[in-house]
DNA sequence: GTCTATAGGACGATAGAC
DNA sequence: GTCTATCGTCCTATAGAC
């Protein structure tokens, strides 16, 4: 189809660049270099131009990380294991962090978290969804409401956490040390 | 002093607005406005330009938060209890983040792993020490060295990953289930 | 130590042809 | 849907006067 493959392609590399380098460390021009889309075709299918495809590129990390959350929890009846699984995925990442997918949305989330509203609200949605996940499982495993959506947002702040400080230490056994702990964390 | 004075100037203003905007969404010009410093001035003391204004900028808020964490630690004879002093501190500042004092290196860390590997390991020793910190703390408290050393790189995690999520949620709250579930992280 | 002026490039975005 | 050309702005960094 002519009208969706520019457009998706477009929209795929700015997903990975902004994940890798940041909404201001990414430019619109190395977006469409990478994607190998039509130059003239990027205000065509994002009008309303950086920010937009910013906006899309969160839903598309969120869609993608609700994804692998949902794989890792289902293949696991007990919870801790389904989330060590998660992160125990996770790591297997860092041995190439240029290639990297499945990145969340942390940098993206703080660079803008005061910058632009709408960009905000994406990540947030991001976040409320991943957590609702994380709290569903939990539920079902006999935690409280209110236990289960508090440890929800415990792991989501361990994983990013945990992706933060292994790039800083371009090493994966940071996020290894936090699976180690999930247990004692889910211990009521 | 007429030679200590801008150049102080200059740092104190870069350090903050590097915190809260990252190294990409920060400019020179920005840093000097704000600064109130000389505009000529800049390069004369930091003739490396951008780059080792913002190294400096990260050896400046990893001694800051160093001091607090110390603060806390010595607080509370408990491990549990001064880490959650630690957390209430940080999670006051939600309340206005425009003037937040006190975040750590998570954004800068994050645009600038994959690009500049002298600001990626500026990064990762302001990790290191915080986790030396901790780590002595637990080992004092009978954890062994390994389990000190791992714990110390979780609650690391945890303090990056909470400060992003409540950043996202416009909400103090994820700090504080965080802060709550420290003492079940540090059972043995 | 500080100033002005400016180079030289990248940026996001728009206009108008095809 | 895509193209080229281009606008105006911002950026980092430098040169040379004071």
């Amino acid at each position: 189809m002519s009208y969706g493959d520019s457009r998706e392609k477009i929209l795929a590399a700015a997903t990975r660049l902004f994940q890798l380098q940041g909404y201001y460390g990414t430019g619109l021009n190395q977006i469409i270099k990478e994607s190998g889309a039509p130059k003239g075709s990027l205000y065509y299918h994002f009008p309303d131009g950086k920010e937009q495809l910013a906006i899309e590129a969160v839903n598309e990390m969120s869609h993608y990380i609700r994804m692998k959350i949902k794989e890792s929890l289902d293949a696991h009846p007990d919870p801790a294991e389904s989330i060590q699984a998660f992160l125990q995925d996770l790591s297997s990442q860092f041995t190439c962090p240029e290639n990297f997918e499945g990145f969340p949305v942390g940098l993206l989330a703080a660079e803008t978290a005061l910058k632009s509203e709408k960009l905000q609200q994406a990540c947030q949605s991001a976040y409320q969804e991943w957590e609702n996940l994380f709290a569903g499982k939990l539920r079902s495993a006999g935690f409280s409401d209110e236990k289960a959506a508090e440890i929800s947002t415990v792991l989501n702040a361990l994983i990013e956490g945990g992706i933060i400080v292994s790039l800083a230490k371009k090493d994966k056994m940071p996020i290894l040390h936090i699976s180690k702990q999930i247990p004692n964390l889910l211990k009521t």
